[in-house]
Parts: structure tokens; C-alpha cells; sequence
DNA sequence: AAACAGGCCTAAA
DNA sequence: TTTAGGCCTGTT
């Protein structure tokens, strides 16, 4: 098997990405098909092509299919974003500048919006070890095959592809009630009534209020699809955590605009430092 | 054993 | 407009 031939090799030079951790970036809950072996590398698949991310003496290696552009890897972490602006930018007070430097690393990375969607509506009222096994269950079932570095990946099957589905059907995920908004929300998709990528070229409250009509996409679900999945880095998905850290850090009266454009991300570092326990 | 988990929906005030 | 209870499944 001539894997040698079939691969890419992405080089991230540390100077180049100091806002680059890949531990913070795949452990910080925006993401469910990145995992690490034993030495650290994690592997994972986007956009149909399977990775290996590690360090190499102090840079970042993507080892990649070889029909995966590199520009596709450098959009999909985020390249174009100055993280380090965005960290001043969001810094309002001495909680916000420990959240932020203890988070620093994480980049809010451009998921495929189906995707995204998918995933946080199979998130509700789960913890991480379960959405990533209902997630991965989808892909075994209903993704397609690539092989890379010797073993098998999976791509995220296409909504046109759970669209033909009945709830029933989705039973070997386990994923309970939420099995049947799956199905509806790929059925939207997959007829028109809902455009996902249009939706990202839309203002935040046009793609709120059309997300919100998929039944079992509520406030919580709806934002993190707009944050993760349309990449609009203002959107707020305020969950159990993050109830609690705003509500002992800003009070009752708390208006996420405070942050600025990148609110998004400063609640994704809020989010990461008050589940670290750290704070 | 009963409660709870990275919500949402419906019914009822 | 806010609140309670139910919902699949799994874990503590």
C-alpha cells in the first residue's frame, strides 16, 4: 500500500502560529471527530479529507490526503483571523484576561455547516464522551469510507444521505428523541427550505430565526451552529457553564455585545476556562 | 436507586 | 414571558 504517495504535509511554523494549540482547539467542545493516541497526534477527518495533526520540534505538522489543498486546512483553522487582536479585543477586565490567556491556543475552527448542525442538535442535554459516540455511530452507519495512513476514516454523511432516513432507521446511533430532528433538519436541508451555506452570507438574525424553525434547534443550538457552522465569531451560545460564569462574573443584566465582534470567542475561552475548574 | 447530563417542546399560568 | 414536566440513553 502506497500511503507515502497519497499524503500532504502541512508545516506550521511555531512563530507563525502562536494562537495554535492543537490540544485547546480539538478538546475545547467546538469540534466531536478529533482524537489523540497515546503519543499525542490526533486524528481526524473535515471537509471528506482525514488528518493527522501533531508537533514536530516546536512547529505543527498536518499530514493530510493528498488531494486536500492546503489552503482548504489553512481556512479551516482559521488562518485569516488575527487571534492575537481578537484576544485584546475582548480583554475587558482581569477575568476576561485570565480566561483569554489560559484558553490562548484556541482557534474557532470553520466546521462544514451540515455538519455543525447536526452535531449540536445531537449535543443537547449530552456530555462530550456521548455526543462523540452518537456522532461517530452517524459516520460508521451512513459516512463514506477513506483510507488514510493505513486505516479507515469516515466522512460525515451528506444531509441528502440521512434526508431519505425515517427516525427509526437512526436507532442503531441511540440517540434517543433527537433522532426524528436529525431527520427533519436534513429533510430541510435537503429540499431547499433551508440553504445552510446562503444562510452564512445572511445577518445574524436571519440565520438565528431560520435556524430556530428546524424543531429541536432552539437559543443554545442555534448558536453554537451559527458560531461554529456559519463561523459568525459575535454569536453567543450561552449553555449550563456559561450560565454560571456569567452570572458570577457580569451579573443578571449581561449583554454579550460588551465583546465586541468577537464575543463568540470570548465565550468559547469563558467556556473553556470555567470547565477546566481552573477559575 | 434516583438524579442528572453542553436543551427543546408543549402546556399552562 | 416565564415555568414545569417529559423526553432517549448512559453514567454516577
Amino acid at each position: 500500500m502506497l500511503t507515502a504517495e497519497k499524503t500532504k504535509t502541512i508545516r506550521i511554523p511555531v512563530d507563525a502560529a502562536e494562537d495554535f494549540d492543537p490540544v485547546k482547539i480539538f478538546e475545547c467542545g467546538q469540534c466531536f471527530r478529533w482524537n489523540a493516541d497515546e503519543n499525542g497526534v490526533y486524528r481526524g477527518i473535515a471537509g471528506g479529507f482525514p488528518a493527522k495533526v501533531y508537533a514536530n520540534n516546536g512547529d505543527f505538522i498536518i499530514e493530510t490526503d493528498a488531494d486536500a489543498e492546503e489552503s482548504f486546512w489553512m481556512e479551516y483553522f482559521d488562518f485569516q483571523t488575527d487571534y492575537e487582536e481578537a484576544r485584546k479585543s475582548i480583554c475587558i477586565d482581569e477575568y476576561m484576561k485570565r480566561a483569554s490567556d489560559f484558553g490562548k491556543g484556541i482557534r474557532i475552527l470553520r466546521q462544514d455547516p451540515w455538519e455543525a448542525l447536526c452535531s449540536f442538535i445531537i449535543s443537547q442535554c449530552n456530555n462530550i464522551p456521548r455526543i462523540k459516540g452518537i456522532v461517530e455511530r452517524l459516520c460508521l452507519h451512513f459516512g463514506e469510507e477513506k483510507e488514510f495512513d493505513g486505516s479507515i476514516y469516515r466522512t460525515f454523511p451528506d444531509a441528502s444521505e440521512i434526508a431519505r432516513l425515517e427516525p427509526e432507521e437512526l436507532a442503531p446511533l441511540r440517540c434517543g428523541y433527537r433522532a426524528p430532528y436529525i431527520i427533519s433538519a436534513a429533510r430541510a436541508v435537503e429540499s431547499g427550505e433551508l440553504d445552510l451555506d446562503e444562510l452564512g452570507k445572511k445577518d445574524y438574525e436571519t440565520a438565528l430565526n431560520a435556524i430556530k424553525s428546524i424543531r429541536g434547534v432552539g437559543a443554545k443550538v442555534a448558536n453554537c451552529f451559527i458560531l461554529f457552522g456559519l463561523h459568525m465569531l459575535d454569536a453567543f451560545p450561552i449553555d449550563v457553564w456559561m450560565k454560571r460564569a456569567l452570572n458570577e462574573h457580569y451579573g443578571n443584566d449581561f449583554d454579550p455585545a460588551v465583546f465586541g465582534r468577537y464575543a463568540g470567542l470570548a465565550q468559547q475561552y469563558m467556556f473553556y476556562y470555567a470547565r477546566s475548574g481552573e477559575n
